[in-house]
DNA sequence: TATTGTTATACTCTATAACTATA
DNA sequence: TATAGTTATAGAGTATAACAATA
């Protein structure tokens, strides 16, 4: 077994850097997922259905192209998501003033609800957190919102 | 509003938390999630599949019944990724020798390779964090380390 | 010509319920 | 009777390719 680095990008990243990021994997796959399928499952929506509904922000239609970006999945699905979205009235389609072929999301005002129900769901403080002390809060904030502002290039 | 800092399991999280709790949504959200992504199409894995492979640990054969725990869906749901799975050569089925009824999956050599370069892949340290100062990986790993050692009572 | 949304197709994931073979 | 895995079914997500309307 030779010491191949796998990070072809020049040098190997400290243990504390390479545990930081599984610890996040970890953190991501498990408690974050469960606590985002259990929140979804009691508004009876779908992942999409639910990442679709957080992005639709009140009062901004949003082009079904910009949306499956968003989504990160093919304009194609999106026909089916919305189609699924509005038959329960949680959005409507409108045509784009400005380009006819454009057609845009908005959310009802029970999708507002249901928008607003879910988010604040979602962003409920786990335990785990809450329970940090006041320093490690704000240091853990300075750190995140650091890696947040720095683009990632495919590391 | 009180000044509240501390919680007392009914008292609102301090705004540090709520924005940490935030930015762990947004991290876990757009970047890790496009990074799984473009990482298990790279494999042509499915997400199931590759949470599979990554649960299945060389020479440790693993129940069916657990790999569904573990992907946290109905166990009649493995039956068909472990199909496509086994189908593909990278894991097989073996029937347990202490309870008939039971059958594990296992790795097989092909899908040890695969696993391997799963692993390898997901593992690779992204920029943000590899160029964090020495200080705010430790100090970010152990804040990580206590979050995740700290049990979430569903907040 | 290029782009937007749709449709058709094929595959995968998902839960529910019924079935089998073991225990 | 209870449990593990399978099957059947129905619904939803996914990408690809072809299409209509619009630019």
């Amino acid at each position: 077994m030779t010491e191949t680095s796998q990070q072809d990008a020049s040098n190997e990243p400290s243990p504390e850097a390479q545990e930081v990021w599984e610890l996040l994997i970890e953190l991501s796959a498990s408690r974050m997922r469960q606590r985002f399928s259990r929140t979804i499952a009691e508004l009876q929506l779908s992942p999409p259905q639910a990442h679709a509904l957080r992005q639709l922000e009140p009062g901004q239609p949003l082009p079904m192209r910009d949306l499956a970006c968003g989504l990160a999945c093919d304009a194609s699905n999106v026909t089916g998501i919305a189609d699924r979205l509005e038959k329960r009235g949680l959005v409507e389609r409108q045509v784009s003033p400005s380009d006819r072929r454009v057609k845009t999301l908005v959310v009802t005002p029970a999708g507002v609800v249901t928008r607003e129900r879910l988010l604040a769901l979602l962003h409920q403080v786990p335990a785990p957190i809450a329970t940090l002390s006041a320093g490690e809060q704000r240091l853990l904030r300075d750190v995140l919102r650091r890696i947040l502002d720095t683009p990632d290039e495919q590391g």
